[in-house]
DNA sequence: ATCATATAGTTCAATATCAAACTATATGGC
DNA sequence: GCCATATAGTTTGATATTGAACTATATGAT
């Protein structure tokens, strides 16, 4: 966004890396937007069928952990993946007010016909960087995430 | 999220970077969220009015690309912030269809002041990484960006 | 057992977000 | 000038998203 800030060079250097975070990430989700509203879905019911798929059964707190949504948002989505049937609710044995989330048959032959085309999505999106480039992109993002893991957690 | 993903290397490597890009991302934008919602502000209020003050008067279209939203989105927060008095809009001269996005007095005055503790802020997030790794982060970002820029416009 | 406190999930009101349909103005041939 | 087509902004309906208040259950101390 040209930052044209007069801050110090340390912030100048943030403020540049932050902004180009978010419009890459920003741009490769777009990528897989047409590909997922095809398929009936949304990002976020996509995103938690996604986690159930290679997760197994979580509770909503849990979705909304790994997801980074808040709980409010998380019972909305889980219900209208129920109402799709694509996901159906377990109670929980140790307690009485959870449940856990899981993929019904429908829910996850859906998300599970989606996977190959959605990975070769990103894989174009991410094609313009070599894979040692990927490597050094997940390294620095995972540390970044890593660090910022502090009390702001969507609860 | 363990992509247990049973593809091909290339892809395996290009999901583990988009997942931790788009944690990064919603990591370090969390990271912001107590202090604009403190000024009264939302993410998307505050994404138009700090285009405004570092780019100028802009148009709804040209506000709508930079912050990668589509027109309609553009649309509603603009009439948001025109209710708190923050923008007002100049009519164009050239094109009778289109105007211009105004900071007001008030306007520049509340982001202006926000922008510095806002910085820290960004900084701060983005700590655990050195000078040279922002550098770098800043870098694969980009390369994303640009090569993904391609008919996925938000129009 | 009781009670204070913590936690899981829900509800609510406000806002954001998109795609698609729509309105109004521009623009380029003719 | 007229018309076809393109473009800027708005509207609409559906969904997502949050923070805060709320309900119900759990847990730990006594």
């Amino acid at each position: 966004m040209a930052t044209r800030y007069d801050g110090t060079k340390a912030e100048v250097s943030a403020l540049n890396a932050f902004i180009a975070l978010q419009r890459a990430a920003d741009s490769v989700e777009a990528a897989t937007q047409a590909e997922i509203a095809r398929s009936g879905l949304t990002q976020s019911r996509f995103g938690v069928l996604e986690a159930l798929l290679h997760l197994g059964p979580l509770t909503p707190k849990e979705l909304a952990g790994k997801l980074l949504r808040s709980k409010g948002n998380l019972t909305l989505v889980i219900e209208n993946l129920e109402r799709e049937g694509l996901t159906s609710r377990e109670p929980s044995k140790e307690d009485g007010r959870s449940f856990t989330v899981n993929l019904t048959a429908k829910g996850r032959k859906r998300i599970a016909s989606m996977f190959p085309k959605h990975a070769k999505l990103i894989t174009s999106a991410l094609s313009s960087l070599s894979s040692s480039e990927q490597e050094d992109l997940r390294r620095l993002c995972r540390k970044l995430g890593k660090a910022q893991t502090k009390g702001g957690g969507h609860d």
